[in-house]
DNA sequence: ATTCTGTCCTGTAGGC
DNA sequence: TGCCTACAGGACAGAA
């Protein structure tokens, strides 16, 4: 699924894409990736207009006229296509006054669609942690985080009530970076490398958003065209293939049923 | 209390 | 070719 950078790199474009759009109809092909009853959730964007669209964490947040928000939640095979062709994976279809549409795709249907009064009513939202690009990612809050527990860096990157956003390929890259074995216990992180791993989340993050993101297999931006980043990964999805440091084979292990590509020599 | 495992679902790649 | 298994960007309930 996309991680923050390909969340954030969807909302940036669908922020110019449904400016000043009005929502006309909802075409429900799946009712099952709402997390509401099909006539309410039509019943509350049919007549809206589109005013925003933010994100937190991995979810996309389109703020209504009514003042309602609608939550996208795109999982792993999620997609939100402005003016796309309906295919065997749309799901939902948004139809704009104007006769522009946007379609929600998604093949393995994990994704969830819900129209919400407030904010403060998602229970996700209220566990997750800070933006990894906010103030709120201090350095002092991310070294106590990591001195409160022995688990694997690995899976602490990957734990959202931590720090939003980070999903698999990313904290694979920012470990890789970092220069940090993945198995490596939290709590025996260093106050240097716990700074240099926080600098490594800013940047990489900051890195893929700039080229649009990663696209392994179905993510699409909101234009429908895929991600940049690919090429700039140096160990997701790269076992056996050389390490770009020091050239021995990139491992991959499993770490809590997740696939961890890292360098077993350069990564201590 | 904290952490891990299995599950949701569809599709594809690779081994034999 | 075809069949079978493993695996895929996430999140969460329920179990250890």
């Amino acid at each position: 699924m996309p991680e923050l950078p390909e969340v954030e790199t969807i909302a940036r474009d669908l922020s110019k894409s449904l400016r000043h759009k009005i929502f006309s109809d909802v075409r429900i092909f799946d009712p099952f990736v709402l997390r509401q009853k099909s006539h309410d959730f039509i019943k509350r964007i049919k007549g809206k207009s589109f005013l925003a669209i933010t994100r937190r964490g991995k979810a996309l947040i389109i703020h209504l006229s009514s003042g309602e928000f609608l939550i996208v939640q795109l999982m792993m095979t999620g997609q939100l296509v402005f003016d796309g062709i309906k295919d065997q994976h749309t799901r939902v279809n948004f139809i704009f006054s104007d006769g522009t549409n946007l379609l929600y795709n998604d093949q393995r249907r994990f994704g969830q669609l819900r129209v919400v009064g407030n904010l403060g009513e998602v229970k996700h939202f209220a566990l997750l942690g800070p933006e990894p690009l906010s103030d709120e990612f201090s350095v002092g809050y991310f070294r106590e985080a990591l001195s409160k527990t022995g688990r694997p860096i690995k899976n602490v990157l990957l734990d959202h009530t931590v720090v939003a956003g980070i999903g698999n390929i990313y904290a694979c890259e920012i470990l890789f970076r970092s220069r940090i074995n993945p198995q490596k216990p939290a709590c025996r992180i260093s106050l240097n490398e716990a700074n240099q791993i926080r600098q490594m989340i800013i940047k990489v993050l900051q890195e893929a958003i700039a080229y649009r993101g990663s696209s392994m297999r179905n993510y699409r931006d909101g234009k429908g065209q895929k991600g940049l980043f690919n090429e700039r990964l140096s160990v997701y999805a790269r076992e056996g293939m050389n390490c770009p440091r020091c050239q021995r084979p990139i491992l991959r292990i499993v770490q809590s049923g997740r696939s961890t590509f890292y360098c077993g020599h350069c990564q201590k």
